[in-house]
DNA sequence: TGTACATCAGTGAACGCGCGTTCACTGATGTAC
DNA sequence: TGTACATCAGTGAACGCGCGTTCACTGATGTAC
């Protein structure tokens, strides 16, 4: 007996980066998770409706490994390098769910963009409290805190997106680049 | 008698933020070109030909538009106003340019991908040239140029996608928001 | 100037295929009395 | 404890459709001699 998450895992094996969702058919899914075709329809009322909730369950995934990263966050070592050590390295092992997130979140239906927008939304706040935090820390003030977190959480989620797939002897350099560029903007975003 | 660039035209007229290229089908396109399906491949070896090809055309034309854009920068206003204006007016004039390489860029075949990264590698170079500009003209120096340049061309073109298709009366605001990320980013990036 | 040939953009007809969706049916599990 | 009924996840078979691709053919234009 099959349920709605056996589908979507179904769904969330034939995506990656050479794979995009709207190129999965109905039948493929149903192939993969083993089921005939108009079984599907005991549990979805259509495709879109599987995108959105493998959009949900990546953005729930990545919720609780990117909460995780960050109590690795410790004096000896800036925030900002542990914070994208711990991105690249979702990149390399959930592959699959961040390939959703970064690379399919402008295309598709209007409600799919708006379950993607709604996930960076929520991680722009979360960052917007760290930074705060952060910076607070160490005596100064941020003036616009969620348009520092909005740039970062844009830019890093781009870059993610383009690392997605390419070879892993790339990643020091975009990773040093990547923390250059983050590191810019929050000074830029601080008043001294 | 119909040539590649038809092709191309009928191809883009049939995009936009609600149809994307991986979603056109050859018969679709040839319908919309007034030919048989089969004169399709005296133009193009496959889809993913035109594909490419309607990213070249996207290219060259906003690579004109952004020159023209240039000339407009003047004393009385700031530069970075003046040019995400110019970038916004385009949003609305040539959306379906735009919605190629603002929204597809990271979906399709590595081919494609790598034609819409060869377009922002490109604007990356033109804009720190602008940078170096504009910076050493008030006597300051800028640290890495071209990280400075990628950081605003990534966050503006990932906005960029995400204005696309929206109502205009979001549009001010995200203007202004987009205006504040920018000069964070220039300030971070340039020393004192 | 005429003739022969090559090239090229186009065509209609046909192919086999995978697709989404509908139909009427099954058999197991839960629920009411 | 039994009986009747409802619900639910599943099925095989069939549908019509649009798709990419191939075939053999046409007729116009260019080229060689």
């Amino acid at each position: 007996m099959i349920n709605r998450e056996d589908i979507v895992a179904a769904a969330l094996s034939l995506v990656g980066p050479n794979r995009s969702i709207s190129s999965l058919s109905l039948r493929e899914i149903a192939r993969y998770a083993d089921i005939a075709p108009n079984s599907f329809y005991r549990h979805f009322k259509n495709m879109d409706e599987v995108a959105i909730a493998m959009i949900e369950l990546a953005g729930t995934s990545l919720n609780r490994l990117l909460s995780e990263a960050r109590y690795r966050v410790t004096a000896d070592k800036s925030a900002v390098v542990t914070s994208i050590e711990a991105f690249m390295e979702m990149l390399n092992s959930e592959e699959r769910l961040l390939h959703l997130l970064l690379r399919e979140g402008s295309v598709g239906s209007e409600s799919y963009r708006r379950a993607v927008e709604n996930f960076l939304i929520h991680f722009e706040e979360e960052l917007s409290l760290d930074l705060i935090r952060l910076v607070s820390a160490s005596g100064r003030q941020i003036k616009y805190p969620h348009l520092v977190s909005k740039a970062i959480t844009r830019l890093v989620f781009s870059q993610g997106g383009y690392i997605l797939g390419r070879p892993q002897n790339e990643q020091p350099l975009i990773k040093e680049n990547l923390i250059k560029m983050v590191r810019m903007i929050i000074v830029g975003g601080v008043q001294n």
